[in-house]
DNA sequence: CGGCTTCTTGAAAAGTATCAAATATAGTGG
DNA sequence: CCACTATATTTGATACTTTTCAAGAAGCCG
């Protein structure tokens, strides 16, 4: 929890919750990592709606609404701003590049649940490598089985197998695995005060 | 062709073309209808990347960078207007609007591509029968089934076997299906002049 | 360490895709 | 107006991919 009070910049690790659907706040512009959007009302299934990459904007939809229509949560570290950056009103042109920006994520999303298994998780990690500086992704920085299951539609052993031959065949940086219980960072806790 | 050259509205049959990524042109509100947009990039296979339905703006990205980013098809008739009406400038609260829905569709078209075949089929006839009036969907108000089954990453045989079951069951009213030579109203005649 | 979670892996089952052929229909041209 | 043609839909049998269900291995945290 390295973020000051009233501080416009916020940083999230793998996995915690950056807002809930239905809560009130601002939106975000994303820096750095990915974030994964789930539609609320479905409770235990996937509920998956869309991605968000470094450069998008997220939770716009709270300056119309008032409120999130998504629940955001974190898939790599990530580092957010507060969007708009200096007025409370965004420029008609920041907005476009949003616009055309949330189109262009929604159709990444649409096409990692087309084709095989394996074509899927490589568009995947090709996604999640355009956010990351090295070229070579490892292991570590994907995010974990279960969200990249849902994202793709897939099942987790599915995954696994496929990671599997992916890194045999050198296409992925072998690496460790993330295994074990995950920092208890809690995904309910608030993050006011 | 019942368009009058400067009107700012337009009509399109079942299949018919709206504009093809690349090229220039404005951005429209869609009245009536469903539209499919397609990535330019992979020629013969789905392409699908999006879906549009009554009430959405489609094609803002114009505004933005010149041209289309996706192809725009018709899957059932449709009736559109040039967006913004009036003022070339669109307004910022528009632009939320338009922003807030093309988030949603993103996740409905991902949701389409949830589950097994006969509930993702059942989501896009959910879909689809939100634009239309009527809520008994008569089969001659849905896509062709090659459309459908792009949507929801399935085969046309296996949307078609998922029909007959949705058909028996009540689920959706029986009628004549669309066959035949579609009309000619060619994806490629230029609507200007 | 003990407990919890994630990841890996196997064998069998289920669901879809494939491939192919038959059927139906709207438009076209004679 | 009718046969003809191109396209859309239905349907069947088989093959393949992925899911299921289960158990075990590996790693993190207190």
């Amino acid at each position: 929890m390295q973020e000051t009070s009233g501080s416009a910049e916020r940083q999230l690790a793998a996995g915690n919750l950056l807002y809930q659907a239905g809560q009130g706040g601002n939106a975000w512009l994303l820096l750095e990592g990915s974030i994964r959007l789930d539609r609320p009302e479905v409770r235990d299934e996937s509920g998956f709606a869309g991605i968000a990459i470094k450069g998008d904007i997220l939770g716009a939809e709270t300056m119309l609404l008032g409120n999130y229509t998504y629940t955001a949560t974190a898939l790599t570290p990530c580092k957010l701003t507060r969007w708009p950056e200096g007025s409370s009103q965004p420029e008609p042109a920041a907005l476009l590049k949003a616009l055309s920006s949330a189109e262009r994520r929604g159709a990444d999303a649409v096409a990692m649940r087309c084709g095989e298994a394996a074509t899927r998780v490589r568009r995947l990690i090709a996604l999640m490598a355009a956010t990351s500086s090295s070229r070579q992704l490892s292991r570590l920085m994907l995010p974990a089985l279960r969200d990249m299951a849902e994202i793709t539609a897939l099942t987790i052993g599915t995954v696994s197998r496929i990671l599997v031959q992916l890194q045999a065949a050198g296409d992925l940086a072998r690496s460790e695995t993330r295994r074990g219980r995950p920092r208890n960072t809690a995904l309910a806790k608030p993050n006011f005060l």
